[in-house]
DNA sequence: AGCCAGGCTTGGT
DNA sequence: ACCAAGCATGGC
């Protein structure tokens, strides 16, 4: 193999939950090591004792972008004291220890959030794994280099079963499954018919509207990064297809605003239990709740109340009120 | 303001 | 094994 490794010497850092708690939807696990693809590497991510290893398929000189996108270089122990100190806080904190919150591109972050809307996690892979093998460029053949490819990656399980006579073109081949996710201007090229078909039903309008007004230059998801939070959460709330809840999402997942507080029904039947134990709170109160409580890094709060609602204890939880 | 939009998962039988 | 209900979020 042409490519290149490298250890981040990172404590607290739980790779899998990082990359299954409904923050990125491309990455794969294969045993003990994830497969994912960040700009234009394809990237084996492996926990170990020592911290994050991560292989690239093609030579690495500057590891700047994978550290971009771990942000390994947070101190997760200086964020977690900010939190509250209220008792399912601290549940969510112990149960998922080394939970981070990545930086990814804003593109793919906003395009994938636009697909999750009253989508599950596993619909939304689904989504974004057709669209990316009809609409993205298959790595190997750009002249990527890529490692023996994870069979999985851009398939649904099924699809092993069908064996392709057709050769080695077909995007359905195993050995032409890794695609980029697909740029705005190609999408803008797509009919909504197209997009529809990769079962993204109502969300394929937002998404070509989005992708045009890209393309186009008429929004500039690069300058987002100038606005302070409310100015560009209005900017990107005026997209077709996003509103609160994805906006926040994008802001915290790729533009790295900590204090954005995405309330999904998972966080906010936790708030509901949590702080409104009694009687019902209204969605404004709640929202208002999201906003203020929580402190500078209340998204990452989110995250773990997020994660632990889904994974660990969330029925328990439920019953508390 | 309430209803609608697809498709996968879950639950009841 | 089957079918119905549930889910999750923004737009009109």
């Amino acid at each position: 193999m042409s490519g290149s490794e490298i250890l981040l010497p990172v404590r607290d850092y739980d790779l899998s939950s990082t990359l299954d708690s409904g923050q990125v939807f491309r990455w794969e696990k294969q045993g003990e090591s994830w497969t994912g693809i960040v700009g234009r590497h394809l990237v084996q991510l492996t926990q170990t004792r020592a911290g994050v290893r991560a292989e690239t398929a093609a030579p690495v000189a500057d590891w700047r972008f994978l550290h971009e996108f771990l942000q390994a270089q947070v101190d997760l122990a200086s964020i977690l004291k900010t939190f509250p100190d209220d008792e399912p806080l601290r549940m969510a904190v112990a149960a998922c220890h080394g939970l981070r919150v990545l930086r990814q591109e804003p593109w793919e972050c906003l395009a994938s959030f636009i697909l999750s809307s009253t989508k599950q996690i596993v619909q939304i892979r689904q989504i974004v794994s057709l669209l990316c093998e009809r609409f993205g460029e298959p790595l190997n053949e750009a002249g990527w280099a890529v490692f023996s490819p994870p069979s999985s990656l851009n398939r649904e399980d099924h699809d092993h079963h069908h064996e392709d006579a057709h050769g080695l073109t077909r995007p359905c081949d195993p050995g032409c499954t890794l695609f980029s996710f697909p740029s705005p201007q190609r999408i803008a090229a797509a009919t909504e018919a197209e997009l529809r078909a990769c079962k993204m039903g109502f969300r394929a309008p937002g998404l070509l509207h989005t992708a045009r007004q890209i393309a186009d230059g008429e929004f500039d998801l690069e300058k987002i990064r100038q606005f302070d939070h409310a100015e560009a959460r209005a900017k990107l709330m005026a997209l077709r297809g996003v509103g609160a809840k994805i906006a926040d999402c994008v802001l915290l997942f790729a533009y790295g605003r900590d204090e954005a507080f995405p309330v999904d029904v998972w966080v906010e039947r936790a708030l509901q239990r949590l702080y409104f134990p009694r009687r019902r709170a209204g969605a404004g109160r709640i929202h208002q709740m999201a906003a203020t409580h929580f402190g500078p890094h209340a998204g990452y709060a989110q995250q773990y109340l997020f994660h632990y609602m889904r994974t660990k204890s969330g029925r328990g939880f439920s019953k508390m009120g």
